[in-house]
DNA sequence: TTACAAACTGACCGGTCGGTCAGTATGATG
DNA sequence: CATCATACTGACCGACCGGTCAGTTTGTAA
């Protein structure tokens, strides 16, 4: 009666869960150490209905992907659209964004797996889409940033936006490793390194003009 | 005669060729990508030969994995000796790390994949050895630096180490990427990159103390 | 010459992989 | 009722994987 599993909902059921089961176990894996068997089984279904449902593993994979490009770049039209002071307007972007590759971690190494591996085909293309419509709408906020004369003129803001999403990707893929090195306390503190980052892209790491350096006891 | 195989000499060569192929292999598609029957066609021995040398793929991997690890480390010790005035070593050493990267990046890829894969096992810790140990060498680095009055001493030199290392490993990986966005004419000149890096990093992307920013005409 | 160890090989093994297929269950349509 | 498309399954296939093994070649030493 209610649960009346019509063509579309019945489909789209166990579709959805294996969408889902192969989203969450390529994100954690990498494509090559996920079987479809080991797809199935999470999904609780034969391996066989899979590939009535997806034509081959690549398309469950490009399929997976797809879904965590939309989210993702969806999420990201939420932080572009902001105004107000250049230097909040960029802190806010770092953090959001920060948090936002924290917080979607699944989605984010599957992204940035593809991105950064250079195999051609259908899954880069489409990794590096996201990636660019990310990094151009970066671009046009340090653009808007620096006729607002908060930034200085004479840095490329492409170079701006790249240190940017260089510095937040580091932080994600390297958080890890960052626990096992001496003295990152930062490792588990995204906000703090999201602060200092900004600090020090707004203030520069040189002490003051004057060569003693005491403008701030 | 003068050829002579012997003991050392005769398994030495075919040994050497096993782990130049398999280094090459391993840095260029992966571990899992590379089939001992792959390593063994590149390498000119039979499959069997190869586990005569070597017990296991996972060995061979090791072995290829250690001796990228010796020579990035041998390579990093020359930076880390320099002196001079805080910025241009610093620049000296932006410069230097991202070209050692870019020239041996057979060896930076096959350590850097293994760095931020986070399975466990003996592989990992040899490429975190090496990180670590370049991780450690640039923070006395930043602190000597500090402790010359040239940095300011209210941000943590880990953090601005880690900055560093991370503007650089992303433009190594991200390389590739960077060449089909739009607007980022430095994708193909690393010492631009560097000293951009460096310029920002030691001065900040804020305009000038006055809000009109013309200190600088 | 014999003896022996190491280098080396082709054929083979068990296992897993992506993918196929014949056939069943089910529910809508006539 | 019969018909038909779709959802779904267990059994199976060929390809390839890492690894083994029996046996051959090769250089060295007694």
């Amino acid at each position: 009666m209610n649960p009346r599993p019509a063509i579309s909902d019945a489909s789209g059921d166990a579709m959805s869960r294996i969408l889902q089961a192969a989203t969450d176990l390529f994100a954690r894996h990498g494509f090559d150490h996920v079987s479809m068997n080991a797809v199935a089984e999470a999904a609780a279904v034969s391996k066989a209905n899979i590939f009535h449902h997806f034509k081959s593993k690549d398309e469950l994979y490009i399929r997976s992907l797809r879904q965590a490009c939309e989210a993702s770049r969806s999420s990201l039209d939420e932080m572009a659209a902001s105004d107000g002071d250049a230097w909040p307007r960029i802190q806010r972007f770092v953090e959001q964004h920060l948090t936002h590759m924290l917080e979607n971690s699944r989605d984010s190494r599957l992204i940035l797996r593809e991105v950064v591996e250079n195999r051609p085909g259908t899954a880069q293309r489409l990794a590096q889409e996201v990636f660019r419509d990310n990094f151009n709408g970066l671009v046009a906020i340090i653009r808007d940033c620096q006729q607002d004369g908060a930034l200085r003129t004479d840095v490329d803001p492409v170079f701006i936006s790249t240190l940017l999403l260089g510095a937040n990707v580091f932080f994600f893929q390297s958080q890890e490793v960052m626990r096992h090195l001496d003295g990152v306390g930062f490792a588990d503190e995204p906000m703090r390194y999201a602060q200092m980052f900004v600090d020090v892209l707004k203030q520069g790491a040189a002490s003051g003009p004057d060569t003693t350096g005491g403008e701030n006891p």
